[in-house]
DNA sequence: GAAAACCCTGGAGCCACTCCAGTGTCAATG
DNA sequence: CATTGACACTGGAGTGGCTCCAGGGTTTTC
């Protein structure tokens, strides 16, 4: 098949596709006469797998390597159970950061109930002050809210 | 005070204060005669502001709004409020889909209890399996885990 | 007066795509 | 056989919010 069946089902986009073999998550498609991509399916099998880690929210450095267990069947796979205990540290992590961020955003969000003028929002002054609460010092593995 | 003591007083990188001076996050700073930034309190105050609500997890383009309000007191405040209530709404629904993420890993960790070969490993099983579960459709507003 | 600490600019790099312009290929019509 | 339209190709730029760097200049401290 073609990238653009590819694409369908694996519910893919086809710049994603062609991006994730430029970076080598995906082996080089063969190609036909015309210079189009190529694909059986070993290979949609294999974009599922990416696309599933990536519902999961793997980095694609966390997928490469999930891959390379993948391809060796005969390895042990307890680094496959390390980076799953890893990646779920760093969801719940983020779930208890994003927790107490909601919790300082709707104190904030009481300050201000009613329509007024901006120089006595209690929002804006809230914003002002040096409040100190959930926030995040380093960079965080999991990312923010946008 | 020059840019470093700015840093240190709110709690930000030298790098990220003349990125927001570029991008207009903040107004052009003076410069004394050797072509040093230099600043006085009501940078210190607008900046801790911005931090503040970086913490909160505003986008800059959210703040800039913000930062239009703080500037125009006699403006009403209801795009305010209404821009933390959605901005609470895009939280909220963040926690919900990385808790929903955390319930699949912890089931998907739980098929792999002991180290194994790679080929029967049910993580990597469960990987290649066409679960739809917590799959986002749509770019997310609230970001991922990394 | 020399060294260390600080500051400057412009530009590249990060992640995981996404979008684009400009061009080429192919199957189904007129 | 020519045209149309859908699909595909490449290379490069853009996203957000920084972060880091090279290669220089300035200021402070010893």
């Amino acid at each position: 098949m073609r990238i653009g069946e590819l694409a369908v089902r694996t519910d893919s986009d086809v710049d994603t596709i062609r991006y994730y073999e430029k970076i080598g998550i995906l082996p080089k498609a063969a190609r036909t006469e015309g210079n189009y991509r190529h694909y059986g399916e070993a290979y949609v099998e294999r974009l599922r797998f990416v696309r599933h880690c990536r519902a999961l929210d793997m980095t694609l450095d966390e997928i490469r390597l999930l891959l390379r267990f993948r391809d060796t069947p005969e390895a042990d796979c307890a680094e496959v159970n390390a980076l799953l205990d890893e990646h779920i540290g760093h969801v719940t992590t983020r779930i208890a950061a994003l927790t107490e961020l909601e919790k300082e955003l709707r104190g904030l969000r009481r300050k201000c109930r009613r329509v007024q003028q901006a120089r006595d929002c209690g929002i804006l002054a809230g914003l002002a002050t040096d409040s100190q609460a959930g926030r995040p010092r380093k960079k965080q593995h999991i990312a923010g809210t946008h």
